[in-house]
DNA sequence: GTCTATAATATGATAGAC
DNA sequence: GTCTATCATATTATAGAC
């Protein structure tokens, strides 16, 4: 987390740092051992197999020490700290999500590359470890007033998709209606949708499902 | 679309189910072209190359002619038909892409690999030729009587992230989770959720932002 | 811990007979 | 339109000197 020391960590470093670029890049199978070396300072192909057995073990490592859960979590739990009511409990959860995912932009490409040449299985087991405090944290959400009566597994699920949803539109929405809104502005009216609907509870004219 | 008829035609059809197959499981890089080969019933890798002048092509024919754009923009049209209220619109939105996405999860696939490997290139060709519809529909939805006012693209964004994240949380949430849940009854909860909000209107408590 | 050199193999694509 | 055989190159990984 510190800057590098030895002179072995440095070129550690330089090695994910370039393989990361890569690897976002090109994709896992697009990017060679070859091509790692040159980028991280012209190295020899073989200087890489002294800091990692295998091309995959880089990967891992990458996934595993440039995450941001830790931040995440970190992030979320005090943004969420002194909610009064769900709303403010949603308020800071999305503010906060909305806020840090997109500077970890990286890690979620990353992230996709692992699904779909691993499984998910990095991604999977990092994630493992951050779960059970997310859990808590939507738990604790349950007891706070103002809030309908939703279950625990929807309003993760839920929350958990609006998240993902609202940054991966961002590579598919035209530029030209992104750009019409600030991050803020957009963030804004997900949070007010998300809390209040769309349909105006005092009008007529749901239930009628036939 | 209808069954192939001549013997080229034939081959054609079955290379690009191989090599779907194939790109799925290992990624495009993690697919070669006598892989592709061996999986379309034993031809020679040269075969392909009556049918396919490259391999990129293939993967291109398979976003262009497997792709469920007709049939997502189809089947939603119909949905909505007859809505009257903004909430009839949504559920029927919702509930139609809730059903047709999953049965094309094959494609949903294919479009990450070519976000990972095209920069989306081949997806948003695509994407673009059915946009305006598209945009139709959401324009429609503004008439309709019963909704908050809640700006075109905010609508069309929040239901594309849903829609999105719905889908892709399939993938992560743990199956015990899951599985608690019809997929019906998840998407009765979302839909609900969507429609009315997590917050309860009639309580206080929510504007206190400082 | 770095390098040069190379092994062993897999790759995309082509030539040319049938 | 299919095949066998092959080219030219790129791939991961290793051996061994410095």
């Amino acid at each position: 987390m510190s800057q590098p020391v030895s002179r072995g960590e440095q070129a550690r470093a330089e090695i994910l740092e370039a393989a990361k670029m890569l690897f976002l890049a090109n994709g896992y199978h697009g990017t060679s051992m070859r091509a790692i070396a040159e980028a991280s300072g012209g190295r020899a192909v073989a200087g890489l197999y002294n800091h990692f057995p295998t091309k995959e073990a880089i990967f891992r490592a990458l996934i595993e020490e440039r995450n941001p859960y830790g931040v995440l979590v970190e992030t979320v739990s005090s943004a969420v700290e002194g909610a009064a009511t769900l709303a403010e409990f949603v308020d800071g959860v999305l503010r906060a999500v909305f806020d840090v995912m997109p500077r970890h932009y990286d890690f979620l490409q990353l992230a996709q590359i692992d699904f779909r040449e691993f499984e998910g299985r990095n991604v999977t087991r990092v994630f493992e470890q951050v779960f059970p405090s997310l859990l808590m944290l939507i738990r604790r959400a349950q007891s706070l007033p103002g809030g309908r009566p939703v279950p625990d597994m929807v309003l993760a699920r839920l929350l958990a998709s609006v998240t993902l949803g609202f940054v991966l539109t961002e590579q598919i929405v035209p530029h030209t209606v992104l750009n019409a809104l600030s991050r803020k502005e957009w963030a804004d009216l997900f949070i007010d949708v998300v809390l209040h609907g769309l349909a105006r509870d005092d009008a007529a004219g749901e239930g009628m499902e036939s």
